[in-house]
DNA sequence: TGAAAGGACCGTAACGGTTCAGAACCAATT
DNA sequence: AATTGGTTCTGAACCGTTACGGTCCTTTCA
């Protein structure tokens, strides 16, 4: 009702003290500094305030003057509904969300599409910092973030040098899987991989592809199975390993089948993620695989859903992540250098790794 | 790098304007409408820009001027992180987060602590609208947001009569949902709820609490039970409905527990949500009551988990109501009168449902 | 050759606040 | 009577931009 009377100028600070007879600085004193003024005349003003239809001091100027937003802002660069249907980003959401609460500050989630090299949705974005999450590290976005005059706090990203990181060991958790893998006498596997650049290859990763990936994860997950397995004896060169673009269980299921159909004879499968993982293991149901007597799948992330299918896997603190991305971000003074934080990760041996069966033998003669 | 030299004075577009010898507004157009100066002179403008470290017209700034802010606040009452942990808040979010994207809008989840009432925060948010999620009816923030001159879309809320709303029909649905309990011959029930008001009550509901309950969509549920099973001949107040503020699996199994502690007699347990119907069957295993031979369960939205256990639920389309409301807010336009939308819902008959094993003899002779 | 058209750029006036250094006033202290 | 101290309120500067309505100069065309 109120909302539809005053359709004509709608009332400002300016207004309402010309209105009251009193300087702009008392109106706004009394919305922001009530012991700044007496009681009756803060009433005064609230009154006519709400006779007016004064909705209080405009939050724009308000920043504008101030130079506080009031709210970071959160760039994933993935059609932005993609966070909320990967187990592990909304984990990493609720923990920025838990930080930002306790702080009071919003969070505001930055339209990027990667599709289009718009980036004036990030110049657009009125924020006091901003926190990037695992995206490409030649993004458009991103660049244009670091290019933003405002604190900034990557995740899941190289070390910028210039501005505060939160991560895990991705090379070496994934070194301590694969060396799992190996002590079991796995010699022959098999790998199915996110998405390692912008542009989408469901298919075979060359070596120069995965030296070159532009997602600081997968590069680094890859290189710790790498260095594994050819301390091994493994020649990393001829192990298949299958990128899919899309992050959900049905890539993993069509990689793990292109990996099996390359090389029927592999005893593990290695995912990079827990989603991959799980779709993976469909797959080898539907082939008759018994997992872990004909084949080992293992994942990456600890999801729940990972958990209560028994998923070897690499548990990484995804809440913690966000939670300390916020912090970070949250009280990012002058300090001399920006911060690296890199938290702890397990390893999980669960039920869907074993010992390969026919491969005893291998293990003398093979490769 | 870039971002420690030029410690002075930041450059703004005046000051940029004053170095080049050009107008104020020829440095915006630079930026904003590259069709109104010459190509040279606009090279000339950003290569300056870029040697004074002038990251671009600043997004504050330009917000009080247009009068956009490019962005939409969200606002849930609850921990923030709470979103994050229901899997029908998530599909809300998703489908709210897909239209923005579409518009090239930003997000903005605006932290509202239920335990404050500290409405800052929504004063603070320099947004171009809002959508209102499921939060009691009489939460200060909702009126915070009511009193700002921005257009508003409530989801999950009573219909205001001044603003867009989206929702479902709950109180048709539980009835439908109800309808089928009793034709399978469920007289002697129980009932496990959410929170009803924002103060924590998880025990047993009057009927006056019932009845004044500040969460529109369980007033409805209820409500709709009610009239189902009064029309059976049940004396609904006799039916033990349990309370519960938090809404996790855990819950849904300790209001299960005290209705099965009240009525170890009920055959049919209707909880007004999956999650909870999910932690009751928790609770009836752990008693050894065969779902749905020895108890019928049933839950409302139609999540994931609950599909794969086979839930009798109602199917809402919660990814369509974020999508609907963030359209619906989105192109508001000067229209006669505020819209309402309402969603279709659909009966899912699950295996959790059955007809009461032992209350054939008492429908005959029971109340 | 004169008029009209169009491109390139500019000056001014908001946009709606916050902040800080005082001014004005009054009561209490020296 | 002069000084001090405290409360209450004011004036003016400033935050960094874009919208609006020009001006000026060069072309184009009859």
């Amino acid at each position: 009702m109120a909302r539809s009377m005053h359709v004509r100028r709608p009332a400002t600070l300016a207004s309402l003290a010309a209105e009251l007879g009193v300087s702009r600085t008392t109106v706004s004193n009394a919305y922001n500094r009530p012991d700044q003024l007496s009681p009756e005349l803060r009433r005064r003003v609230l009154d006519t305030a709400r006779r007016l239809g004064y909705p209080g001091p405009d939050p724009v100027a308000r920043s504008l003057r101030t130079r506080k937003a009031g709210a970071v802002g959160l760039l994933l660069t993935e059609n932005l509904s993609y966070a909320f249907r990967d187990p592990a980003a909304i984990g990493f959401l609720e923990g920025l969300a838990l930080a930002c609460e306790d702080a009071g500050t919003g969070l505001l989630l930055v339209p990027a599409n990667p599709e289009r090299e718009d980036v004036a949705s990030v110049h657009r974005a009125g924020v006091d910092g901003f926190v990037v999450y695992s995206v490409p590290d030649d993004d458009p976005h991103l660049a244009a973030v670091l290019e933003r005059p405002v604190p900034t706090v990557v995740c899941d990203q190289p070390d910028l040098g210039t501005v505060d990181r939160v991560g895990i060991d991705d090379r070496g958790a994934m070194y301590e899987l694969a060396r799992h893998l190996i002590g079991l006498g796995h010699r022959r596997i098999g790998v199915v991989c996110m998405r390692l650049a912008r542009d989408r290859n469901d298919g075979f990763v060359t070596p120069d592809r995965q030296h070159a990936a532009h997602f600081h994860v997968q590069r680094n997950r890859l290189s710790g199975l790498a260095e594994a397995f050819s301390e091994a004896g493994v020649d990393w060169s001829q192990v298949p390993v299958a990128e899919r673009f899309d992050h959900n269980m049905a890539s993993g299921a069509s990689g793990a089948a292109q990996v099996l159909d390359r090389d029927p004879g592999i005893t593990a499968l290695i995912c990079t993620s827990d989603v991959l993982a799980l779709g993976a293991m469909n797959e080898a149901a539907r082939r008759g695989l018994r997992v872990p007597h004909d084949i080992s799948v293992t994942g990456f992330d600890g999801i729940r859903a990972g958990e209560e299918a028994g998923l070897t896997t690499v548990r990484q603190p995804v809440l913690e992540k966000g939670r300390a991305a916020g912090k970070l971000l949250l009280d990012a003074n002058e300090r001399t250098r920006p911060r690296s934080v890199n938290l702890a990760t397990e390893l999980i041996i669960g039920k869907t790794s074993a010992g390969p069966r026919g491969g005893a033998e291998e293990r003398w003669f093979g490769p």
